[in-house]
DNA sequence: CACAGACTTTAACACCGTTAACTAATTAAC
DNA sequence: GTTAATTAGTTAACGGTGTTAAAGTCTGTG
């Protein structure tokens, strides 16, 4: 076998190829078996190549997470859009934050630190994360103007709630199905948004 | 240098002193700077008599991660000898839970696969975290006696705010002092257990 | 002294993240 | 047209990982 041409692509697509490529093989193996060697080759390149996009894993994986941020905030938006009434944009966005652990699972451990998916940079430095955790803020605050303390400890409250469920949920898919799961997560986040009128 | 001799030990200190050292170094410099050779180098042994004792790391982290479910469950016992009253019961365990994963961070984490950790065997299949597991049904089962189905359901809910609060609260301790986060847990499990009755 | 057995280490394999050095091809300058 | 500079990509290396086979080093016994 000789002289295989790999088709010609523009700098963007390479470096989104690497992104896609990282996330394929955490979906299908998990993160602890994602390496820099396996990402070259599956985009048919040499390991240094990965390094001219990106300066090392850790900043790859913290630009996945990044995006997991920012496609939650887009959600999060339209829901926005979408609804006026607060108690039914939180309820939404709730439902919203469980489809996309179920639906991309991989992004989800990134950005948490999940399952051995490891990025240093903690969540909390992330401009992403908190732009997504003012929207929700702001419509916590809609509903009942409190104290920024208040509002803090309310939406603390939400998160751990929706987060805890969802980690649960997916850790003892074996246990009690998915579906079920879910039942409970609606039922406790409506419960959740009630309790705040 | 020569000669320096190491003092003889039983091969039960010698186990201890792997797992001692595992959990030490996960606790300074967070699981994923764990390695077989540093734990032989502290214990002043060469790498493959580790293997004498583990057959892998990953055996390793699944023997410290039952370790930590037996510990628990000892407190539990704790508790349940202490008060009679289930709402008691059920209330001093959450804060159990709580001490628990701020005082030995290394070990929560490696039970849940958190921040780096990364232990193989699903943590579903273990018999100690079922046996922790058993006895918060059972307490969750003399408040109302209902339907399995009810209880696994409560127990969920039950586990998914605790475990929920403890990432999140360990996770934005810079943020949101552990302090000011603890008192929401003990507020918001007080006000779970009480909607239980 | 020779041999057996237990105990321990060395050396190796295949992988990892990361970087320096090298090669081949294209372009620019004279 | 020939040479120099720039670009694109590779190979090879360093120090690390989990893991295992082979070799060593003792100690006690016949």
């Amino acid at each position: 076998m000789q002289a295989i041409e790999r088709k010609p692509r523009t700098r963007e697509q390479t470096r989104m190829g690497i992104v896609l490529t990282a996330k394929d093989i955490a979906r299908r193996e998990g993160w602890q078996a994602v390496s820099i060697r396996k990402i070259a080759d599956a985009i048919e390149y040499s390991a240094p190549i990965v390094y001219e996009y990106f300066d090392s894993k850790d900043i790859l994986l913290d630009e996945i997470r990044s995006e997991g941020f920012r496609h939650l905030r887009q959600e999060y938006e339209r829901i926005n859009k979408l609804f006026r009434d607060p108690e039914k944009r939180l309820f939404e966005i709730s439902l919203i934050q469980w489809q996309f652990a179920v639906q991309q699972p991989e992004m989800y451990q990134v950005m948490y630190n999940l399952n051995g998916a490891y990025c240093t940079m903690p969540v909390y430095q992330s401009e992403e994360m908190q732009a997504v955790s003012s929207i929700v803020c702001d419509i916590i605050f809609s509903f009942i103007p409190k104290s920024k303390e208040s509002i803090q400890k309310l939406y603390f409250e939400w998160w751990s709630l929706s987060h805890g469920m969802i980690m649960l949920g997916t850790m003892l898919k074996d246990q009690q199905p998915l579906d079920k799961s879910e039942q409970v997560y609606r039922e406790s986040m409506r419960r959740f948004v009630r309790s705040l009128r």
